[in-house]
DNA sequence: GTTTTTCCAATACGATTGCAATGTAAAAAC
DNA sequence: GTTTTTACATTGCAATCGTATTGGAAAAAC
């Protein structure tokens, strides 16, 4: 019992180690590295001192730099999707509910700010590196279909039905643009409108008066 | 006369050179460099090779790499508000006229393609040097003015009216959000539909259906 | 016990970086 | 004419880069 008190407790723990644990630490070094200075700072030996480690720890985890940066693409958009999960208020009305959903797309605390200049910075790498992107980004399909159909439901319950809509056509009534057009311009516009406020070429409070304004075309 | 035309025809020009031309064809190679490599591949070497020069020129014509990359983030700032003015169609009708200054935004070609990718390497980097960006970086709000002036002309136009709306709130009536917040949106959307194109999330098809989808909803 | 494997620190190496220093040739100023 | 200034090219240098290598300490396998 004292052995493994010792082992949980001291940072004796020579062997048997959680190699997904510690690569995550060293991706979240690199994280606040790419946040801080961006990416060109971001080197073997600088996410190493950031995660209080030796670079031969780093090489270890990670074949190459390449490697790392791969996982650390993973880590941030993982994180996003954590925070998503974490925030969805299923028992709110729909309308309420997507507001939840972008608002954690934004980038209004520092916490969120730092994640988002390391997630744009990983933007504009993945645009130059589609094949490293291609492999490790998730898909935001299902995002977009959770989005829209929460905005059916929403315009099904107005127009007096309960149920979803079904397969018909739902462009040009009077309810608005189709679902799937309305939820990729939300998405989409949340992420404009994050990348300006961390440009400085937007408020954070001009954006959220956007959000909501989009919204409530959105929703009717 | 023939010294003239050797002057200009020959390169041999040794003295009293034009520094603009000069720092913008190095601003232009290190625009292509960018998009084609990030921010990471930008070194004095690599520019200099890929303009066709040699290091020391640059170094002539710039103090430092921080002096070069703020020439070539306003360079790339002047480009796309050049191409905003060259398409500017002010005959056509408002919503035809917004459409076409968003649409200027999209990366739907190559060459705006490539320009979107230096774009977004360049917006990875103010986000996180704020004081390079924001003494070089241009106003958007003359922009989202003009296209709000379009949104509200369109409107008073839709309720009869001719004249521009005077200066009562137009938030809450029955053409939607007030005409900045549209403008705001439309912008915010373009952008971000724009960095979904460039990472592959959206096809171009898509987001030009959502702009239009936006477009519709803005302007009625 | 011995052996093997895992984990990591330290170091070394060639390449590349930003930048300073030097040299030179031609135009401009006189 | 001479002198000065401009416009480069070339070279050198210290720092940093990614990565390969070496070594050793400790747990696991035997």
């Amino acid at each position: 019992m004292s052995i493994r008190l010792q082992r949980e407790k001291l940072a004796a723990m020579p062997k048997k180690v959680d190699h997904h644990a510690r690569r995550t630490r060293i991706a979240d070094a690199l994280i606040r590295v790419a946040a801080r200075h961006g990416l060109e700072a971001v080197s073997l030996r600088h996410v190493a001192s950031e995660a209080g480690v030796s670079t031969g720890m780093v090489q270890h985890y990670f074949r190459d730099k390449n490697a790392m940066m791969a996982f650390a693409l993973r880590a941030v958009a993982e994180r996003v999707q954590d925070r998503l999960e974490r925030a969805r208020p299923d028992a709110l009305p729909p309308k309420e509910s997507v507001r939840g959903f972008l608002m954690q797309l934004l980038p209004l605390d520092t916490e969120r700010a730092e994640e988002g200049k390391a997630a744009l910075a990983f933007q504009a790498h993945a645009a130059v590196h589609p094949d490293v992107a291609g492999a490790v980004l998730p898909d935001p399909a299902p995002l977009r279909a959770h989005i829209a159909d929460l905005i059916r439901s929403a315009r099904a319950a107005r127009t007096g039905r309960t149920g979803r809509t079904g397969t018909e056509a739902d462009a040009g009534h009077a309810g608005g643009p189709d679902p799937y057009s309305a939820a990729v311009v939300l998405l989409a516009l949340a992420e404009g409108l994050g990348t300006q406020i961390l440009t400085r070429e937007c408020t954070p409070e001009d954006a959220v008066a956007a959000l909501d304004a989009q919204l409530d075309t959105a929703f009717g």
